[in-house]
DNA sequence: AACAACCTCAACCGCATCAGA
DNA sequence: GTCTGATGCGGTTGAGGTTGT
C-alpha cells in the first residue's frame, strides 16, 4: 500500500561503474561518438543515464586523461587561475591538458582551499592589503584586455566584450576566455 | 588488533543554458 | 517566440582507503 506512495524508484543503475560497463560505453563512443548521451546509453545496453554516460566518459575514459598526482606547476597555475576566475572548474581544466574539471574541483577542495586558509590566516593582518593587491591584479588584467581590445579592433578579435561588465563574475558572460590563455603565458606568473 | 577520525575522489543532483522543432 | 530535450557546470555526498589512538 504505502509503496504506492512512494516515487518509482529510478529504473538506471547507480554508484560505481564495472569494467564490462567502462568497455561497452567505450566501444559505443567510438562507433558513434560522444554525443546523444542518452542513446549511446541505451545502444551500449546500459542501465544508465546519459548524464551518467557522459560523466564517465569526461572524467574517466576519454583518451588523453592525465592520471596520477598534480604536479607543482600545474598546482600553481591552478591558484593563479582560480585567484582570476573563482570556482569556474571546467575553465581552468580548460588550461591544464588532461586534467578535467571534476579532478580539478576536487583537488581544490582537498588540497587547495586549506592551504589558501592557511595563507590567509598567516596574513591576516595584511588581508586589506591583500584585497587591494587583488584589486590592482583585477585592474592590470583589465588594462590588458582594453589594450587588446583597441589594438585588435575588436572587429575580429576574441576578445572584443564589455571589460567591466566581464570582470563582474556574478554576470554569467564570460564565454570566451582565449584572452586568459594569452594573459597567462605572456605574464608567466601572477 | 580494533576502532574512530579523517581524507580522497568517483559519482550524483539540481539548476542553467543551449539547440532544434 | 515558445517548448522541450540534451548538455554542461558547480556543489555535494558517500564509499572506500589511510592514519592515528
Amino acid at each position: 500500500m504505502e509503496e504506492n506512495l512512494l516515487p518509482k524508484r529510478s529504473e538506471f543503475n547507480k554508484g560505481a561503474w564495472t569494467a564490462e560497463e567502462d568497455r561497452k560505453l567505450a566501444e559505443v563512443i567510438a562507433v558513434h561518438g560522444a554525443r546523444r548521451w542518452k542513446t549511446i546509453a541505451n545502444i551500449a545496453g546500459l542501465s544508465r543515464c546519459g548524464k551518467s554516460c557522459r560523466l564517465r566518459w569526461m572524467n574517466y575514459l576519454r583518451p588523453n586523461i592525465k592520471r596520477g598526482n598534480i604536479t607543482d606547476q600545474e598546482e600553481d597555475l591552478i591558484l593563479r587561475l582560480h585567484k582570476l576566475l573563482g570556482n569556474r572548474w571546467s575553465l581552468i581544466a580548460g588550461r591544464l591538458p588532461g586534467r578535467t574539471d571534476n579532478e580539478i574541483k576536487n583537488y581544490w577542495n582537498s588540497h587547495l582551499s586549506k592551504k589558501v586558509n592557511q595563507n590567509e590566516k598567516q596574513s591576516g593582518a595584511s588581508a586589506r592589503q591583500g584585497c587591494k593587491a587583488q584589486q590592482r591584479l583585477a585592474e592590470n588584467v583589465k588594462e590588458q584586455v582594453r589594450e587588446e581590445n583597441t589594438s585588435a579592433g575588436c572587429e575580429d578579435s576574441n576578445v572584443g566584450f564589455d571589460v567591466d561588465e566581464f570582470f563582474d563574475f556574478s554576470n554569467e558572460g564570460i564565454r570566451n576566455l582565449e584572452w586568459v590563455s594569452r594573459f597567462l603565458e605572456v605574464n608567466g606568473g601572477l
